[in-house]
DNA sequence: GAGCACTGC
């Protein structure tokens, strides 16, 4: 089938196209748009933003842009824009939405337009070509500003930013007065900072008539945010792609790795040639499927089992380079003339949004993914398999139908895709830890949170929780007003545990080893490699950076082990190599790092921070750093239950927990802090330090109150700690006294000083 | 004696 026929397949799912682009709500306007070059061929022939000549080039690509499907609805739109201040606009992919409608309001006249993306590639990528269609330099009016890269500049009048970044803005300038229009791409995705920034922009609207927003999204789900910004008009744009047949299983399948591997070896054996994508949810059920699928396309009859197919597996740890191999061409025929060969790529969710593979023809969806959950109850973020929506079904099969027709099995019944799945995915403020979206909130001068116009409001022991740990961390009064401490901690681009910590730190005169354990923490990659043919080696060149104390301190080694090789010039990556480091994940702690680094400067200005523990020795130093994590994690900590089989318990929460395996303590201490509640098959704790019972009591007693700490042995155990510090307080203040008096007599020998000590009864 | 869906600041 050609271009045309899927443009039709497209518009006949297109309930609005038959009679007119306008949609619900839309009301009639005088509004007239400017004419610009995008209507008159040459314009006077001068690029309106740098004043040049146009290019060539310019007009070969403006031609292009105008047989864009959105390029029919630019004159709707602009007038919508004139009319309303918040205007919803659909726009199904290769509608062409994300590279023209910025550009439609730059055109008539928005000299200040900000566009979000979710994702960092997506922004950068999208300001390139934009640029290119402008016929203007990047970073000049066409600019864009991601984390550790912003390439904009005061003449830059359309950026492309994250929806994370814009947020970041919106904290040192509230009204968002930079700008004149802002778009929010792909809010279908419902990212938590998408979602924040949605609340926020509804009140800013009102506090700036000037301001306009359009909401961008791909799925006809855009009632909900029709209905969320009252009265906006909602135009629809067709896609540009083609129909995708819909295959079900008549019964529901037993197990899906095994249905998806059957599914794979049938398309392979019968049907014609094509790409195959097949949605699966971890890496590890994939490398399985990539195997079973390799040796069973083997087992099949001649001549099946001669065809060439590529198995190949795609999630976001694997190496760029072999996730490069998936955008391959597919293998050639095994003889010349034969059948084509074809690539089978077995792919987690990324390959859903974050990356599009042309060519696939076959799409197989397990109906399943990963997803994150929330308990607030038990205060854990965990995984779990979970059946995916009925936007996620429809997004994956799309998938195939990118460079032509094509066909989705979907592992499920048709009558389960219509009852069972839900409509769409739960948005992420739904299923998070929200301590770090209140404290920005709170920052942003939201003062009654329990009443934020969320889209969707999170659960209030959600919010709760988010609060009580902000008040036990300081960064809350009582009140639950934002502290200084909590406005440094909102600057931070961290969980506000660490936050905590890390500014502590600087009190403590270790910062320089927090900013590098909490930049360790933030790469969410796994830093030590352990390839299954090589456990051994890995084990041991592991061991070689442990630290007996703990994993924390123990992070903190290899890094610190890891800038020793570029200072002395050695080759990094060769060195990450031999010592199963991965390099990559260290890179990018590096690039957190100075980034930290550079904030925790600006906070707290007169500090040496970063540069404070050179001198300490080593057994002050881990001391130091350890009560300055406890700053944080004073909530995360463990105590060891007596008994033959070492366990722990969790403080005031009481769960059963382990020391996760991979965790390098070489001891069971009495306490420990953790980084991570794991929750698998059994409970684990990841990332341990020890830490002493006696820093509990002095760095958080309003947390290990014994007047409302569950009985225990934690708690008795804390009672005779309590009295340890008493004695120790009464001993420490006699001394003081002591020493006052002694003070005081030689004073009055010598005679009375200007500036006394003070005196506090 | 286990395991990292995917983003983002």
């Amino acid at each position: 089938m050609d271009d045309a026929a899927g443009d039709a397949a497209a518009a006949r799912d297109n309930p609005y196209l038959a009679d007119s682009l306008f949609a619900r709500n839309a009301r009639p306007t005088t509004h007239t748009p400017t004419t610009s070059v995008l209507d008159n061929d040459k314009g006077n022939g001068h690029n309106a933003l740098t004043g040049k000549p146009l290019s060539d080039g310019y007009f070969a690509i403006l031609e292009t842009r105008r047989k864009l499907p959105v390029h029919e609805a630019r004159a709707e739109l602009l007038s919508h824009l004139a009319a309303h201040q918040v205007l919803v606009l659909v726009g199904e992919t290769g509608s062409g939405k994300t590279t023209q409608v910025p550009q439609f309001l730059v055109d008539a006249g928005y000299n200040a337009v900000a566009c979000t993306q979710p994702r960092r590639v997506a922004a950068l990528s999208v300001a390139k070509r934009v640029a290119v269609e402008m016929d203007v330099p990047l970073g000049g009016p066409v600019g864009y500003s991601i984390r550790f890269d912003d390439r904009s500049t005061p003449e830059t009048v359309l950026k492309y930013l994250t929806d994370g970044m814009l947020l970041r803005e919106a904290m040192s300038d509230p009204d968002l007065r930079h700008y004149a229009a802002i778009i929010l791409d792909e809010a279908h995705e419902r990212t938590l900072s998408t979602d924040v920034l949605m609340g926020l922009l509804k009140d800013v609207l009102r506090r700036r008539p000037d301001l306009k927003l359009i909401v961008m999204s791909a799925t006809l789900d855009a009632g909900k945010f029709q209905d969320y910004f009252a009265g906006a008009p909602l135009m629809q744009v067709p896609g540009r792609v083609f129909p995708v047949g819909i295959k079900y299983t008549p019964r529901p399948v037993d197990n899906y790795v095994d249905a998806a591997v059957e599914q794979v070896v049938r398309i392979v054996a019968a049907e014609p040639p094509g790409d195959v994508l097949v949605f699966l949810t971890g890496e590890e059920e994939i490398e399985e499927a990539c195997k079973r699928i390799r040796d069973d396309v083997r087992a099949l009859p001649p001549p099946a089992c001669t065809y060439a197919v590529d198995v190949l597996p795609l999630y976001s740890s694997l190496p760029p380079a072999k996730q490069q191999r998936v955008f391959e061409r597919a293998p050639p025929p095994r003889t010349p003339g034969g059948v084509p060969g074809r690539k089978v790529i077995c792919s987690t969710n990324v390959a859903e949004t974050s990356l599009t593979i042309d060519g696939v023809v076959y799409v197989v969806d397990t109906g399943f993914s990963k997803q994150k959950v929330y308990n607030p109850r038990a205060r854990v973020e965990s995984l779990l398999v979970s059946p995916i929506s009925r936007a996620s079904a429809k997004q994956r099969a799309g998938r195939a139908g990118r460079t032509r027709p094509g066909t989705c099995y979907r592992l499920y019944t048709e009558s389960a895709f219509a009852s069972e799945l839900k409509e769409a995915t739960y948005p992420e403020i739904l299923r998070s830890n929200l301590g770090n979206v209140v404290l920005q909130l709170k920052k942003l001068g939201v003062v009654d949170l329990v009443h934020f116009d969320f889209m969707d409001p999170p659960a209030p022991e959600t919010l709760m929780r988010a609060l009580e740990l902000l008040n036990y961390l300081g960064a809350l009064s009582d009140d639950g007003e934002l502290t200084k401490l909590g406005e440094h901690m909102a600057e931070l681009p961290l969980p506000p545990e660490l936050s905590a910590a890390l500014l502590a730190s600087v009190d403590l005169g270790v910062s320089g080893a927090l900013l590098t354990i909490s930049a360790m923490l933030s790469a969410t990659a796994n830093i030590f490699l352990r390839p299954k043919a090589d456990r051994v080696r890995a084990d041991s060149a592991r061991r070689a950076f442990e630290h007996p104390d703990g994993d924390h301190l123990t992070l903190l080694r290899t890094f610190t082990a890891y800038t020793s090789v570029g200072v002395d010039g050695g080759d990094v990556n060769k060195w990450c190599w031999e010592n199963y480091l991965n390099s990559r994940a260290l890179q990018s702690a590096s690039s957190v790092r100075s980034q930290l680094a550079r904030l925790v400067a600006r906070l707290r200005p007169g500090t040496r921070a970063g540069a404070d523990d050179a001198a300490l020795p080593a057994v002050e130093l881990d001391d130091r750093v350890r009560r300055a994590l406890l700053s944080g994690f004073f909530m995360q900590v463990a105590h060891r239950e007596g008994g033959k089989a070492v366990g722990y318990l969790t403080v005031k929460d009481h769960q059963k927990v382990a020391l996760h395996p991979g965790c390098g303590l070489s001891r069971s201490p009495d306490w420990v802090m953790y980084n991570e509640f794991v929750l698998t098959k059994r409970n684990f704790i990841r990332t341990v330090t020890e830490v002493r019972g006696a820093w509990l009591v002095e760095i958080a007693p309003h947390y290990y109150d014994l007047s409302n700490f569950p009985e225990g042995t934690a708690k008795e155990d804390l009672k005779v700690l309590y009295k340890r510090k008493e004695r120790k307080d009464a001993r420490d203040a006699a001394e003081q006294r002591e020493r006052r008096e002694k003070r005081a007599h030689k004073d009055k020998g010598k005679g009375k000083k200007k500036h006394g000590s003070s005196s506090r009864s």
